[in-house]
Parts: structure tokens; sequence; C-alpha cells
DNA sequence: AGCACGCCGACT
DNA sequence: GTCGGCGTGCTC
């Protein structure tokens, strides 16, 4: 007998049927080809799944057939079944689920007429690149022509032209009859940079991400597989596309944490990008201002070759950065979420005729909402964090699981009748300061709550940009992309909001944030300037960002993270166990713990905790975590094998996160 | 995940 | 007598 059966992997999501199941296949049907979809009798029903392979099976299972096969082409590429292994093996999780995430869009009802765009590279202005931007190019260029592959940092100051040397080793590596992925962190970039690269290669141009309709993707998809589409423009998911050639990869702001994702299966698009690059020989381009450490240890390693871009093209300066020490203003009297040093610049700027930009990172009204006769904090009943006062609606949300509460009169907890107090500040706060200090200015707010209605995000940086307005007021959304050639000042009105996140990148994610929002500033013709408002003036992310000392905060962090065996240094898994009953998660959370540092003590890896999660209740559900540190990657398959027996448990339901992002 | 099998309580 | 509760176990 021995013969070779199909692999089949099926259609359902459940960490149990995390293997193959073998199939014969019967006389009168064609072998099917790898990655084709498929129709296989499973148990007492009849399911879907994909063939990813053929090998002999086990003695003695009885072998069934295939029922039918449902496609006539493979739903995956020999490249993107391969990938999708890797991703199993590495991110623990079920082959099903990954398949399942890459697999191509369904055909509409209503057929669609395929055909390959006129190109029709309407050429924009020609640009003089600068000497810099020159180097960059031809180092990629001279890549993109030895058709070996390769990996690039460009890294670049924010406003220094980036775009302009990926346009032109787009147009190379279409020259040499190679697709080009560029990927972008969020959706909303997309339009704009669709626009751009639209001016310089016409229709030849497409976009790939969610919201897309259902036609919209599937035509997109199938000229991206039969290489109709030269160019795809997407945020992370894109990096899935099926491409028939494809020779150059860029990441735009490759810091940008979007790029890893937040729910299952956990990928981080710079990494399977730097797969896909390797695989097909393809020439890779992380373009940053401020690399991660990742990016930027792997340059420091040689594994990357870093080409820098130090200088703005001519007319166009950095800004100036001033610092100020919020706990001084205190000292002094000023209670207000602004310093007098930034509210003297901020009307020299408007007396001027010139834009301002401030950028608070927090939601709502007040954080803090209490009773000042018990000192209660009022708490979502679900979530374990304080509620928020919101003003324009005159009630209190939790901004994890957004639900919505009245102002209790009473205390809930005291019975005290004469109302709560609110404390600390909100961006709606700082909007009513500004109303009531500078009543002629023009303020407008863009955060998740002035957005929420469709367009609005466009309209509001619309007329912002057209300057019907004096003052944007921001959280994270103003820090990304945006050119405002009338900003002339920015304010960060609370630097250190990202720096207290309990999380060990931080500081990354202050400096990043810090030096990209100061590049909002000076982007037109005349200089700009920044005013970073902090309790921690010498912090080293504050101090080097605003100095603009790069080397000083890498070699800081880079220390830091080796010394704390934290990446890129020494790998992170988070084991993370939910369950509406809390007692149940704590034990099996120590169970757990226990029988991993039995099982791992002869390796170099240490496992901490069980630790409540940052929020220990979400939604009603109870968080418990362990986190596995040290080299975590030859021994997956022993964590994996050990978790098995306990995802068996249904009262607690157990997340893997390798490479966690946000504690 | 689904679905069947299985072994105990109160109902036409 | 049977209808139905959800515990347990299996799926090539």
């Amino acid at each position: 007998m021995g013969e070779e059966a199909a692999e089949v992997v099926v259609r359902i999501n459940h960490p149990r049927l995390d293997n193959v199941f073998h199939y014969r296949i019967p006389q009168k049907m064609d072998k099917p080809q790898l990655g084709m979809r498929v129709k296989v009798p499973f148990g007492h029903r009849v399911v879907e799944g994909w063939v990813v392979g053929y090998s002999k099976p086990r003695e003695g299972i009885h072998l069934r057939e295939i029922a039918e096969i449902t496609v006539t082409e493979p739903d995956f590429t020999e490249e993107m079944l391969q990938l999708a292994h890797w991703m199993a093996g590495y991110y623990m999780h079920p082959l099903s689920e990954i398949l399942e995430l890459m697999s191509p869009p369904k055909a509409p009802k209503r057929p669609l007429e395929l055909t390959t765009p006129e190109s029709l590279p309407q050429h924009a202005e020609e640009i003089v690149l600068t000497d810099e931007q020159q180097a960059a190019l031809t180092a990629i260029i001279d890549a993109l022509k030895r058709q070996e592959g390769g990996s690039f940092l460009l890294y670049g100051v924010t406003g220094c032209g980036k775009t302009e040397v990926y346009l032109r080793a787009a147009q190379a590596a279409l020259d040499l009859g190679c697709q080009v992925l560029y990927l972008v962190p969020e959706i909303a970039l997309t339009p704009q940079k669709e626009a751009i690269f639209q001016s310089w290669f016409g229709e030849e141009v497409a976009v790939w991400h969610h919201r897309l309709s259902g036609r919209e993707k599937y035509r997109n998809w199938e000229g991206i597989k039969r290489g109709y589409y030269k160019v795809l423009i997407g945020p992370r998911s894109a990096v899935f596309a099926p491409f028939k050639r494809l020779g150059l990869i860029i990441i735009d702001e490759e810091h940008d944490s979007a790029y890893k994702q937040q729910e299952k299966p956990y990928y981080h698009a710079r990494q399977l990008a730097l797969w896909r690059a390797r695989y097909n020989k393809a020439v890779i381009v992380l373009g940053s201002a401020t690399p991660s450490l990742e990016s930027y240890t792997a340059a420091a390693a040689g594994k990357t070759q870093v080409l820098t871009i130090k200088k703005r093209p001519p007319g166009r300066y950095l800004p100036r950065v001033s610092v100020v020490d919020m706990k001084e203003e205190v000292r002094e009297g000023n209670l207000s979420s602004l310093s007098r040093y930034l509210l003297e610049q901020i009307r020299l700027r408007l007396a001027k005729e010139e834009q301002v930009i401030l950028f608070l990172n927090r939601r709502g009204y007040a954080p803090l909402v209490f009773c000042p006769s018990c000192g209660e904090v009022l708490k979502c009943r679900n979530c374990s964090i304080s509620l928020i006062y919101h003003k324009q609606t005159r009630d209190l949300r939790c901004h994890y699981c957004n639900i919505r509460r009245a102002v209790p009169e009473v205390c809930p907890s005291c019975g005290n009748r004469k109302g709560m107090r609110f404390l600390g500040t909100g961006i709606q706060k700082v909007e009513k300061e500004l109303n009531e200090i500078l009543p002629d200015s023009r303020v407008v707010r863009l955060d998740y709550d002035t957005t929420r209605k469709k367009g609005a995000f466009q309209r509001i940086l619309g007329s912002f940009y057209r300057r019907e307005a004096d003052i944007l007021l921001g959280t994270q959304m103003v820090a990304k992309g945006h050119d405002f050639p009338g900003v002339t000042l920015v304010g960060v009105l609370n630097a250190d909001l990202s720096l207290n996140l309990p999380d060990f990148r931080s500081a990354e994610h202050t400096f990043q944030l810090l030096t990209q929002v100061a590049g909002r500033a000076g982007r037109g013709s005349q200089p700009g300037e920044v005013v970073v408002q902090t309790l921690y003036p010498d912090h080293y992310s504050i101090t080097a960002a605003c100095q603009g000392d790069h080397h000083y905060f890498y070699r800081e962090e880079m220390r830091r993270r080796r010394s704390l065996e934290y990446p890129p240094f020494g790998e992170l898994i988070r084991l993370r166990l939910t369950g509406d009953d809390e007692e149940k998660v704590i034990s099996l959370s120590a169970q757990i713990a226990e029988e991993l540092r039995c099982i791992l003590t002869p390796y170099q890896l240490s496992v901490l905790g069980p630790a409540p999660a940052s929020v220990v209740r979400v939604k009603g559900y109870y968080r418990y975590q362990v986190m596995l540190k040290g080299k975590c990657r030859p021994v997956r398959r022993k964590i994996r094998e050990c978790l098995e027996v306990y995802q068996k448990n249904n009262s607690v339901i157990i997340n893997i996160e390798v490479d966690p992002f946000g504690f």
C-alpha cells in the first residue's frame, strides 16, 4: 500500500484541530494541486479544507476520500503556502487560521471583466534630487539590477523627501518588469499615496485593504495575480497579495506599530515582508525618520544596508525645539495645561496669521472622576479602568468597552450628595481652555470622538489645510504624514503620557512620536518651532528627540534592552489567560507557569509570572499573563505541547502572542 | 468547532 | 415509559 495521500487542512478554527488530515484521491478525480480548496468528509459532516501537501499517512488510520474539488485553480501559490507554514511555526498559530487570513476574495456574483489597464504615466513635475537622495536611489537601483535581492534602511529625517526616492525606485523596478509592494501603516494614508503613485504610473496602481468592496477586492487581487497591476499600495494585510513577479517592497514608516496585528494571528507585516523579499530575491526598503530598534539593530549588525538622508531639501528647515519643565510651571502657580511659554508662542503665531498644531494623546474632558468626601474613583463595571468624563454628552465613558453612564448625583460608595469632582486634563478640556483664553482663534479638534462620522477626518483636516482654522488640537491622529504648509508651531502638551505606559517600548514610542510630531512644524518655507511640555525634561527619549540626537537615543535604548534581554536582543512570548471566573484564571495561570518552569529549566529561558494583565478586567473577563523571555524559538514545540493539554479547558481561554506589543 | 453518544431527572 | 439536560470524545 504505502500510497501517498493528500494532506488537508480543514477550515475549522480550533487549536485542537491544528494538524493535517490525510485523504485518498478518488480514481475518477484529477489529483488536486497544492493550495486547492476541497470538500472532505470529516466525522459526521462534510467540511471545506485546503490541500497543503502529499505524504504517506501513519499506519493504522482509515483513509476517506476527497469528496470534491471546489475550485479550478489553487487559492495559494507555492510561496504563500510556504509563508503560511512558516507563520504557523513562528507565531504558534493554527495553520487553518493563517490560510483563512491569506485566502483570496470571493468572486462577485455579477461577473467582472478583467483587463490590462492602459498605462498613461502623466509624469509629474521633475524635482531635482539632493545628493543624498540620489545616492540612496542609486544604491537601490543597483541592487534591483543585480536581481539578487537585498535590504535597505532608508533613514531620513522627517520631510527629507523619501517619497521621491520611493517613486524613482518603483520606476526602476517596473522598467525591469517587476511588481512593487508599497506598505503604509494605516488605511487612512492610502488615498494620498495612491494619488502620488498614480501621477507617476497611471492606472497600473492598485490599492488593497479590508474596507474595499467585494468587487474592488476581487478586481485588485486578480489584477495583481495576473500582473495587470504593477504597484500595490496598502496597510499590513497587503503583504499577502499574490504577486506574479515581486521585485521591490517598500515599507513606509517602518517603525510604526500599526504593522503589528494586535489580534489573532498577531503577525508583524515587516517580518513577513522581509520573508517575501528573501523568497522572491526582491529588494526591500525600510523607510523611517525614526527606525524601530529591530531595524536599527539589524543595520548595526550589517544585515541591512543603511542609506542616510540628513538634510531636508533647500528651503525646508528643521524646526527649533524647546522643552518646558511643567514642574516649574506648577511651582510658579500655573495649573493650566498650557505653559506660559507655549501660550506666548501661540499668540505670536496667531498674530502673524500662521497656524498651530497642539498634540495631547488623551480623549475626553477629564480622565478621573472621584468623590470629594470618600475619595472613591469611578471605574467601569466591566473593565478595571477609570471612567472618563465627556463634556459634550455630559456622561462617563469607558475607553476600553465604550460603555456609557450618567454622572451619578450621589456617590455610589458613600452616598455623598455634593456631587463628583473631575481630575486631570483631556483634549476636550484643553479645547475649552483655548476658547476661553483665545476667544478670537478658531480651534478644530481631531480625535476619535470628532471623527466617528464617515468623512469627518478628511473634512476636519481639509478645513485646517484651507486655513479655515488657526489651531488644530488632536490626539495621535495628527502625528501621521500630513503636511500643512501654514503650520509654524507645534505644541506637545504632555510628552509623558506615552512614557509612562507599562511597555518596554515606551521610551522608543515616545522618541518616535516626539520626532514625528516635531516634523509637522515648518514644512512650508517658514522655519518652525516645537514646544514640548514634560515633567521629565531630562529623560533620554525626550532630550534625544528634542536635540535631534538619534545616536544618543539608540545607543542608550540598545544598552537598556540588552541588559534586560528585551527585543531585539531577546525574544518574548506572552501567554494570556482569559475567563469570567477569576479564581479559575489565576489557578490555571499558576499551574501553567509552574509546568513551563519545570520543562524549560534546562534552556536559556525565564518564565515570568503569572501576573495580572495591565488592565485586569476587560468587558467582564479577567486577564492574567505569563511571560516567557529568552531563547524561545528552539523550544516553541515544547511550549505548544505543554499548552495543548490546557487548551481543552473551555472556561479559560489561552492566547499565545509571539513578539507581543503593548503590555 | 460541531456533532454523536451516553447516562440521569420530570413530563405528555 | 420517553424527551431532553449538557459532560465527553472524536474527527484522516
